[in-house]
DNA sequence: TGATGGATCAACCGTTCGGTTGATTCCACG
DNA sequence: CGTGGAATCAACCGAACGGTTGATCCATCA
C-alpha cells in the first residue's frame, strides 16, 4: 500500500506519509515543521488548492500507495473549501483519512467537516503534540475531536447536516456573486426553471427562506469560498 | 532563545533579530521556518498575545538591544489585536518596526495597521521571499506594501472607499441575516420606505445591484461581521 | 430490475425587490 | 445662518423572486 521498504502493514510505528493542503505557504511550513519534528511523520507533498490536493492524492496513489493522512485547512482561498475538497476526496478516493484544521471551532464547521467525511477537526492553536496525535489517530481510522469541541458539538445534539449536491454548490457560488436567476441560468447553460428548482432545494436543505440568507449560511458552513 | 555571538550592531548586512507574535503555534512555527530559511534572519523570541509581545520587547530591549523587527499577526485571539499591540508598542517603545501579517487584505485593515504605526502589511499567502524581504525593508525603516494591496489602498484607478453610515451598517447586518425589507423595518422600528432608501444608498456606495451581492461585498470589506 | 437521487424543464401566481421622485426633520460644521 | 449629510417617510411600477405541482432523463445501486 505504501513504501515497501518500511512496512507493508499498517503497523502503528511505521512512518506516516502526509499530504498538506493549505493555501498559505507560511502555514504549510508551520504544519510541516510541527508534524515532522517528532520523526514518525513525514510530509510527502503539499497542495494549496482543492484541485491540487485531488491531483496530488491521485499522483501519490498511483506511484507510492498514496498518503496515509491528508491534513487540510478548512479555508483554501478562492476555490473550493477544505470541506468541499474532503467531500470530493471521499467520492473519488475512498479511504483517505482527512484531518481538517481550522482557525475557528464553529460547531457548524465541525459538523460540516465530519459530514464531509473528515476523520478529525483541529484548531490551529492546537499544540504540536495534539496535532501529531490527531494525525496518528486519523491514520488508524479513528475520529479525533478535541474535548472542548466534542462537548460543544455533541452537546448541542441537533440534526444531521444535509449535504448539497455539486450543482447546488455551483448555484450557491453564483448566488454569492449577486447574480439573478436569469444570469445564473445563462451562466450555467440551464433554464431559469432549473435554477429555481435548485434554489428551492438549497433553501430547504439549509433551512433558510431566501437567497441572501442562503449565502450567509453557506459561507458560515464553508460550503462556498469566502 | 537568541544568539549573541553573531552581532550587536544594526549594520544592514548583519543578522536581523525578530520577535514573532501570533496566537497559533503552527503559524509561529511556519513563520520561523520561512524567516530563518535564508540565514540572515533569526527569531529571538515568540509571543502569543499582545501582553506577551510588550513584555518580550521590554525584556529584549533591556538585555539585548531589542528586536530589529516585530512580525505580528493582526489577529491575536481573545485579547487585544495586533493593531492595538502595534499602537501600544509605538507609544511605549518608539522605533520598533512592526510588520503586520494577515489572512485577508481588507483595505480597512491595511489602513488601520499603517495608522497604528506598522511598517508593513503582508498577507499570509505571501511567498517566503516576500516575507523575508519585507522584514529587511521594515528593519531599514521602509514601509512595505505588496503591489496588489497598495493599489487598492491608495485607490489606483477607482475612487475612495465609500464610507457607510452607522445606520447603513445596521441595515447591512440585517440583510446578511436574510431579513426581508418588512422584517428589517419592523426590527429597526422604521418604515419599509426608509429601508429601501438606505438600501439604494448602500447599493450605490458598494457598487452592487442587489442585496445578496451587497452582503458579499460588505463581508469581503469587513464592513460587517462574518 | 425497480428504486433512488440528481439534473433538467414548464406553467402559474402572489410577494418582494429595486428604481425613481419628492419630501421633511435634525444635527453638525463653517 | 445657511449648507449638507443622515435619517426618515410616501407612492408608484416593472422586474425578480419564492412556492408549488408535475414531468422527463439518466446514472447508480441494491
Amino acid at each position: 500500500m505504501r513504501d515497501s521498504t518500511l512496512s507493508d502493514s499498517t503497523l502503528s510505528d511505521s512512518t506516516l506519509r502526509i499530504l498538506l493542503v493549505d493555501d498559505h505557504p507560511v502555514v504549510r511550513a508551520g504544519l510541516r515543521a510541527v508534524l515532522e519534528s517528532a520523526g514518525r511523520l513525514v510530509v510527502v507533498d503539499e497542495a494549496s488548492t482543492a484541485a491540487e490536493a485531488l491531483a496530488a492524492v491521485d499522483r501519490l496513489q498511483s506511484t507510492d500507495g498514496g498518503p496515509d493522512v491528508v491534513v487540510m485547512d478548512i479555508e483554501l482561498g478562492e476555490g473550493p473549501s477544505g470541506i468541499e475538497a474532503t467531500e470530493r476526496l471521499g467520492r473519488s478516493h475512498q479511504g483517505v483519512p482527512v484531518l481538517i484544521v481550522s482557525t475557528y471551532g464553529a460547531v457548524s464547521d465541525v459538523q460540516a467537516a465530519v459530514s464531509a467525511g473528515a476523520l478529525g477537526f483541529l484548531l490551529k492553536d492546537a499544540s504540536a503534540a495534539e496535532l501529531r496525535d490527531a494525525v496518528s489517530q486519523a491514520a488508524a481510522g479513528s475520529l479525533v475531536l478535541p474535548a472542548q469541541l466534542a462537548r460543544r458539538v455533541l452537546g448541542g445534539g441537533a440534526g444531521q447536516e444535509p449535504s448539497l449536491s455539486p450543482r447546488e454548490i455551483d448555484i450557491l457560488e453564483e448566488l454569492a456573486r449577486g447574480r439573478t436567476n436569469q444570469q445564473i441560468a445563462a451562466g450555467l447553460f440551464i433554464s431559469q426553471a432549473t435554477v429555481k428548482t435548485h434554489l428551492n432545494h438549497i433553501f430547504g436543505k439549509l433551512g433558510v427562506g431566501n437567497r441572501t440568507e442562503a449565502v450567509t449560511v453557506a459561507r458560515a458552513r464553508h460550503l462556498i469560498r469566502g
